[in-house]
DNA sequence: ATGGTCGGTGGCCGA
């Protein structure tokens, strides 16, 4: 027995990220290999374009994963796999719009407690065009996630939360390759930049970008034109943290060796560790 | 050569 081994204050190191795979299926292989090799505790996924019964649920089983999935068809799907517990999912957040007619809920939001934290894997609609349907639900959905985000801290300023996925907003300019290539385009509009700024007040804050600054550092590559050779990215991908859970962030990445190799997700994994 | 993509699906849509 070593009673000095154990003494003083219990220090917990957990390492999260999140990752739009673009296809779960298609790409398990690829995913199981990057969380055995990345080390993480709790990992959030967007876009596994699978309904529920389609999920390969076993190989997170395998890895010692607890996992949760909200997919009701081909499109979006959400997914939160954990080594440190899964409780209380839910899927959808409070208030979240409708899309589709007739209306219906789209799977772009789980949320589950995993070691204490409230873990959100957020897919934000693309909004497809300046002024089109899509893109005015895009900015409701990121006003009503807002809301969502301050009622949960108004109800318990302590609580530790994250906020992560693919938010399909690049906010400053160095956030992209090249401002030109956007002008008059989605994710970098004044009203999505203004729609992503809006969760600072509420005390949510990206908790990435000092560990991982610009320019140049991005977390997406569109698959055409070589744009990953051509360096010609995006930074999409953010987790916002609330206060108590910022507090205990000690380091992020952003695994753009991922982007590489054999059919890779157009994204790539965003690593933040807590103390 | 001045372009160059995917995935899921089912014959195009969404990104």
């Amino acid at each position: 027995m070593d009673d000095a081994v154990h003494a003083g204050p219990r220090v917990v190191r957990v390492r999260v990220a999140t990752w739009n795979i673009n296809s779960v299926r298609s790409r398990i292989d690829r995913v199981v290999a990057w969380i055995e090799r990345s080390d993480v505790d709790v990992v959030a996924l967007q876009e596994t374009k699978s309904r529920d019964e389609q999920f390969p649920y076993d190989r997170f089983a395998d890895l010692g994963y607890e996992v949760a999935h909200h997919g009701h068809s081909q499109w979006n799907g959400v997914a939160i796999a954990s080594r440190v517990g899964l409780a209380d999912v839910t899927t959808g957040f409070p208030g979240q719009p409708l899309w589709g007619e007739p209306l219906a809920d789209e799977a772009r939001a789980l949320g589950a407690t995993c070691g204490g934290v409230r873990f959100w894997s957020v897919y934000v609609p693309h909004g497809r065009e300046v002024g089109d349907p899509h893109y005015a639900y895009k900015l409701d959905w990121l006003s009503c996630l807002r809301d969502a985000g301050q009622a949960w801290l108004e109800t318990d300023a302590d609580r530790q939360i994250a906020l992560m996925g693919d938010w399909n907003i690049a906010p400053r300019d160095d956030d992209v390759w090249d401002m030109a290539a956007f002008d008059g385009a989605t994710h970098v509009s004044q009203p999505e930049r203004d729609a992503f700024a809006a969760f600072e007040p509420t005390g949510f804050t990206d908790v990435v970008r000092r560990y991982a600054p610009g320019p140049g550092v991005y977390t997406y590559w569109d698959y055409q034109r070589l744009c990953f050779a051509k360096k010609r990215g995006m930074r999409l991908d953010f987790v916002l943290a609330s206060p108590a859970l910022a507090a205990r962030v000690t380091g992020a990445l952003i695994d753009r060796e991922e982007r590489k190799g054999n059919r890779p997700s157009d994204h790539v994994p965003v690593v933040v560790e807590l103390a």
